[in-house]
DNA sequence: CTTGAACCTCCAGCCACGTCAGGTTTTATA
DNA sequence: TATAAAACCTGACGTGGCTGGAGGTTCAAG
């Protein structure tokens, strides 16, 4: 079988680097059936079949799925479709490589969270992943139920500026689990609030915080977006530290007037 | 069961925006498993089942396999793991990423191709997407077998450069289809030829086709090669081109002379 | 007490193959 | 020409991460 036009199926295979049980099952499905020897039933590969194969692994390698390309090979119009599924493709690949971004820049902000405070409660770590991986949901929920300025602001922040937020959040949430229990009115404790107020307020700047404030949005709406960013926190916990904070903005207040 | 703690499976897939088949699938596969009411069967979700999604979606999110996931996830030691497999899992989305943007330009090419040239011909459209998708394979071949300066020049080759060669390439390839048949000597042959080679220098550069020439392949080495991207052209048509072309270079010697 | 929604379990199917197992055919060597 | 080894065949099952359907049970409202 050395001839320069017919191969069998172990020639083919190495020739295209494409498995013979890969061959095998394009056999079964009807996208590559090569002639059959009558008697002993061994496939008999010619020319022809490797330009076949060729077109198969070209649109595999475009991200077609093998029943298109078994419709693709059997239709005779090519280009016209082939034009408009590629752009549809395009499009689909655009959205994975984006998705794929996320996910890197994700981890490579776990990654260096990990690496600047050593340990971190679990807890606390995956609230964090989630909220970076709804990221753009909550970006869209923002677009819904504000002005669309303050959403396109906030997504706008800089890595930096995202990871400088994270430990401020690990911190705050490291003190939590460390200082409940304490009175709200410790001087610790507020000392904690403040200072994590004051990061808050830096990260997002005076003019968008006043923004955040004013835009009133209906008690149903919050509920939905804390649904989709649980806290690290227990009930007991989170509640503690919602009347901390009152406290601390009251005492402000009244230091105001 | 609208108590604060307890969830039937469709609150809970509410909430968390988790699929009822999907629960029931970590259910089984024993990735999260709520209690059951003893005598109806039915799951009761809590608030630290929440949690432990939660978990599961930020690793599903960083890549992890369920498998994986179950193990971390049982494992007490987390971080320490963690640390480590993250920076793996940056390594194979960066190599994902690679893939899918090789898969795009390639189908930018392509589109681009379609819309200059209207129809093509398939074959030689297979012939191009195959060499585009094989291109850091083709890469690695030549950092074998030659210098690797060349091979690095090479890949340098701006998209709008390549795309120009491409365009080159059918015109050549349409040509040839056409042309097949006649003797090689006729001008008109010879005029398509020349228009190529020139085309073919002015992509590569005076000092590169040098350098190619120089490097002295193995005949085995350059089988491979051809294994690599097949020819659009049949057996016939890609000898007398072979021939067209030595003709073409020996009546350039001659003129030199 | 009935109706219908929500829930249960079990089985099948998806894609693009990989991996045996157990048998036949071809090829190379003695 | 006999035989061993390599290559080939078919058929069945496994993979991951689910989704869908059938057929039966339980729960909540009227």
């Amino acid at each position: 079988m050395k001839g320069n036009n017919k191969f069998s199926i172990g020639e083919f295979s190495e020739r295209t680097g494409i498995s013979i049980r890969t061959l095998h099952y394009y056999d079964e499905i009807g996208l590559l059936q090569p002639e059959k020897h009558p008697t002993s039933g061994h496939r008999i590969y010619k020319h022809q079949d490797i330009l076949t194969l060729q077109k198969i692994v070209s649109l595999k390698f475009l991200g077609y799925s093998l029943e298109k390309i078994n419709n693709l090979l059997h239709e005779s119009s090519f280009t016209d479709d082939l034009n408009e599924t590629l752009t549809l493709h395009l499009q689909a690949l655009e959205e994975e490589k984006e998705q794929i971004e996320q996910s890197m820049s994700a981890i490579k902000r776990v990654i260096k969270l990990l690496e600047e405070e050593g340990e971190v409660d679990s807890a606390i770590l995956f609230t964090l992943i989630h909220s970076m991986q709804t990221e753009n949901i909550q970006k869209e929920w923002m677009e819904r139920h504000m002005q669309p300025d303050i959403a396109e602001e906030l997504s706008k922040k800089t890595e930096e500026e995202k990871s400088t937020l994270d430990q401020t959040f690990i911190q705050l949430a490291k003190e939590v689990k460390q200082l409940y229990g304490k009175p709200v009115e410790d001087p610790i404790v507020q000392e904690m609030i403040k200072t994590f107020l004051e990061a808050s307020f830096a990260f997002l700047g005076e003019d968008l915080m006043q923004k955040l404030a004013d835009a009133n949005v209906e008690e149903l709406d919050i509920q939905e977006l804390e649904n989709m960013t649980p806290s690290p926190f227990t009930d007991d916990e989170q509640q503690w530290l919602n009347e901390a904070m009152e406290y601390c903005m009251k005492q402000a207040e009244l230091n105001q007037e």
